[in-house]
RNA sequence: GGGGAGGUUCCCGAGUGGACAAAGGGAACAGACUGUAAAUCUGUCGCCAGACGGCUUCGGAGGUUCGAAUCCUCCCCUCCCCA
């Protein structure tokens, strides 16, 4: 391992650092910049934003993350910037509609979160947090609009993401123009040597070249890195899409949702996730490759033993169908009760017609014996009740009055 | 500013006076099957109700009608063309 100090050679920098890019604006400046910090020691400043839009990162932030990482391992510095300024306007890439816009204190909450969840991967003592409204308040509208200024509406408009809204009738609001203009000024203020982004950030982090030249400064060089498609092995992972696997989730959580994922997706995540050898796990059966990827990336954030207790678990309740080892305990009001009315009230279904079917449906256990009168009246006391493939619990109940 | 098209259930999208809790697709959930929480097939998918039945919903507020998602009035929002 290098020491975190020492800036290493470009030899030795570049393979690591291209593997797995896409982009790369401008191959020449990237090994020049390279030489020039390893020959100084002056570590070269990386930069890359998150938006404080959802307080939960996932892997597919990952993908970037590590990234950083390995600049860091070779010596440079990672800028952090928290896009809470950004946040206001809400990044276009992708979008088909405007996003909503958050409140300062979403934003601030959400901001906090994050810083913890990064360093499990990020080194703290290499990494700048930077929040852009700390640069973009003071500029003020005037600055701003000299800033619009060097940019023209064609070229903007050029992009994918606004070329098919319009085509499908969908607005664009106007501030939305805006987002890669502040996105590039960051690099600006930051006079950043390079900046990291998704494969669909490309026009967002050229148009920092652009300003950074304009401002007389020398360009930052752009990597981009591939798109963690999500665990629907169709959409790249995002939150709201329901197919991503949450950096906060528990060890068991994560374990399943990876080990759902379609089998062609196993190589691609662990390229991007982790350092195993995705030829070495396409000679293994697909099952068992995808068992050794989960516990991959389930140990980098949840330790070794954690992981194989989620393996352990994962074969007990999918692979052999028991009850898993901890399950959680509610209680309800003393019996007889109704079953249907049982699950409302602990969580398991949205209402008594949705539990009712679920108990039709044959969905329901209730001390290993499926259920199927709806009307079933039981008296809780420590029983087992089993929801689905997924939902466990025992269920107890308390004395009326308390 | 002028002209045109729209806003439907979680999402997309049909429906233009009763047969509409509202087609179809997607998502989600369940069952079967499976190495898997994948794929596939089947089912469910507003709320309440032990079949009957009742209640709330189609941008918002009023109105016409025995009866409205569907007609009228006003308002809000979006898209397109022209200026």
């Amino acid at each position: 391992m290098i020491s975190p100090t020492a800036v290493a050679s470009p030899e030795q920098a570049l393979p690591i650092l291209l593997r797995g890019v896409v982009d790369l604006h401008v191959q020449e400046e990237f090994g020049r910049k390279l030489e020039k910090s390893f020959k100084s020691q002056v570590p070269l400043k990386v930069k890359a934003g998150f938006d404080p839009t959802s307080p939960d990162l996932h892997l597919g932030h990952c993908v970037l993350l590590k990234k950083l990482r390995q600049f860091q391992e070779m010596g440079h510095i990672v800028q952090f910037v928290i896009g809470d300024f950004t946040a206001l306007i809400g990044d276009p890439t992708g979008r088909s509609e405007i996003r909503k816009p958050l409140t300062s204190q979403q934003i601030a909450e959400n901001a906090r979160t994050y810083a913890d969840q990064v360093f499990r991967i990020l080194l703290p003592d290499r990494t700048d947090v930077v929040f852009n409204s700390s640069w973009m308040n003071p500029l003020g509208v005037s600055g701003l609009i000299r800033l619009a200024a060097l940019q023209t509406v064609a070229r903007f408009l050029e992009r994918d993401d606004f070329q098919k809204r319009m085509s499908e009738r969908l607005p664009i609001h106007l501030h939305e123009l805006l987002y890669p203009l502040i996105q590039g000024y960051d690099s600006v203020s930051l006079r950043s040597d390079v900046e990291l982004g998704g494969s669909d950030q490309l026009f967002n982090l050229l148009v920092g070249r652009d300003l950074m030249r304009q401002h007389q400064m020398e360009p930052q060089v752009v990597l981009t890195l591939p798109l963690l498609v999500g665990v629907d092995g169709e959409k790249k992972m995002s939150k709201s899409l329901g197919n991503a696997v949450a950096l906060e989730d528990g060890a068991n959580e994560m374990f399943g949702r990876l080990m759902s994922i379609p089998d062609r997706l196993t190589a691609s995540y662990a390229t991007l996730l982790t350092d195993l050898d995705p030829s070495f796990l396409a000679n293994m059966h697909p099952k068992e490759a995808k068992v050794l990827l989960a516990k991959a990336i389930v140990s980098q954030f949840h330790g070794v033993a954690e992981s194989e207790k989620a393996e352990a678990s994962f074969e007990r309740v999918f692979s052999r169908r028991e009850v898993p080892e901890e399950i959680p305990e509610y209680s309800v009001s003393q019996g007889p009760i109704r079953l249907s009315s049982v699950m409302v009230s602990i969580g398991a279904a949205k209402s008594e017609t949705l539990a009712k079917q679920l108990i039709r449906q044959g969905a329901v256990d209730w001390n290993g014996q499926t259920v199927l009168d709806p009307f079933l009246l039981v008296s809780p006391a420590g029983d087992i009740l089993k929801v689905g493939k997924r939902f466990y619990c025992r269920v107890n109940s308390t004395p009326p009055g308390t």
